[in-house]
DNA sequence: TGTTTTTATTAACAGTGTTAATTATATTTG
DNA sequence: CAAATATAATTAACACTGTTAATAAAAACA
């Protein structure tokens, strides 16, 4: 059955042809201003086609979401040697708001749109969401601090709400000119506030 | 001249109209969501009629967000008694959350769309925005602790920070299962950790 | 080759923000 | 008061949007 196969392939050739595409388009445009006109221009088929390989906007919007997911991903992996724990952590963290800042329409596209759909919030379709937040959850673990009953998801959660704040905060130009202040201090600061808190919870 | 005082007040009378109904339509339906035929469907005059009022969508949509920045405002001050000062942020800081998860879309309008006009970051446009951020400052500053040269305002960015990083991740649900807590639980870290932070600066 | 299945396209619908042209309503002038 | 002018409101239209139904083209199977 070589056909069957070679048609298989096709098909999924064209899927990842759209995909890369759309990418290109939704990075450029952000969610509201990408059509699917442009999206069919910029492959060269009508518009129409796409809709025979992705259901709608919604579903062409998640793969997306978990591409861009990867890159941010790959980005919180790029270094990996680290002489102390609490090393990692930062670089873990300062890694997040610079992709944030030097990606900005691909982190508006993965944690500040609204989701178009809450099929996207299931908990299934978020593969390499759920793989960075571990690489949170990981590095705060390997501080092998006795979080002494305190849930470290918990802790976990506050950093990445700190980190998004800044990043999106920043992105969304919504800081008046006397609150920017450096990045890196903030987020600096971010990583001495997790500390602190640590220290507390031990004593 | 009472003919043109008149008509004057007429004006404005209808602006006062359009933005009302505008309100309603914004915080019920988000700003994508928002048609200008919605708006005059519900004030009962034709789409164009906005128009010789408002330059477009995004004038409109300034004045919502200014009067959407009242509100808040108004709720971060609805309380003002309070034994310690300590007491009067953790209540501003609760509040602000409280806000964002009682009014979803106000806060998505607020602080999470991308502003449809750069004007609106203008500062000169942002009189409540600024008087809520104010507010954050002079509990910080009436913690009366010596910051030892560091920057306040670097301290309250921090602080508003990590309370929109809470407040944007949870409403936009964006936060798997297991990292979601009680809210009030991960406020009163994050007044902890700028607590400890605080202490930090101060030894 | 003829028939069926798959793939792609065109036409269409109801909706969007916004502008230009037109009508209706006041106000001012003769 | 009637005519001319200024203001207010409306209708028609344009170029978009996501999406569906009907049609055409291409490929696979008999």
């Amino acid at each position: 059955m070589g056909i069957v196969e070679r048609r298989e392939k096709e098909k999924n050739r064209m899927k990842e042809k759209i995909i890369k595409a759309s990418i290109k388009i939704f990075v450029k445009n952000g969610y509201e201003n990408t059509s699917m006109r442009k999206i069919a221009q910029e492959i060269e088929y009508s518009p129409t086609t796409i809709y025979l390989y992705f259901k709608n906007k919604t579903e062409l919007f998640y793969h997306i979401h978990e591409s861009l997911f990867e890159k941010l991903y790959k980005n919180l992996l790029s270094k990996t040697d680290f002489e102390t724990p609490i090393e990692r952590l930062r670089f873990i963290a300062k890694s997040f708001v610079s992709f944030a800042i030097n990606n900005k329409e691909s982190y508006r596209l993965l944690l500040v749109i609204k989701t178009p759909s809450t099929d996207i919030n299931n908990e299934n379709t978020w593969n390499f969401g759920i793989k960075c937040l571990s690489l949170f959850e990981n590095a705060i673990d390997e501080l092998q601090i006795d979080l002494n009953g305190f849930q470290k998801e918990s802790l976990t959660f506050s950093l990445i709400s700190y980190l998004h704040g800044i990043s999106s905060l920043t992105i969304q130009e919504r800081i008046p000119e006397k609150y920017k202040s450096n990045i890196d201090e903030l987020i600096n600061e971010a990583i001495s506030l997790i500390n602190n808190f640590i220290q507390k919870i031990k004593s």
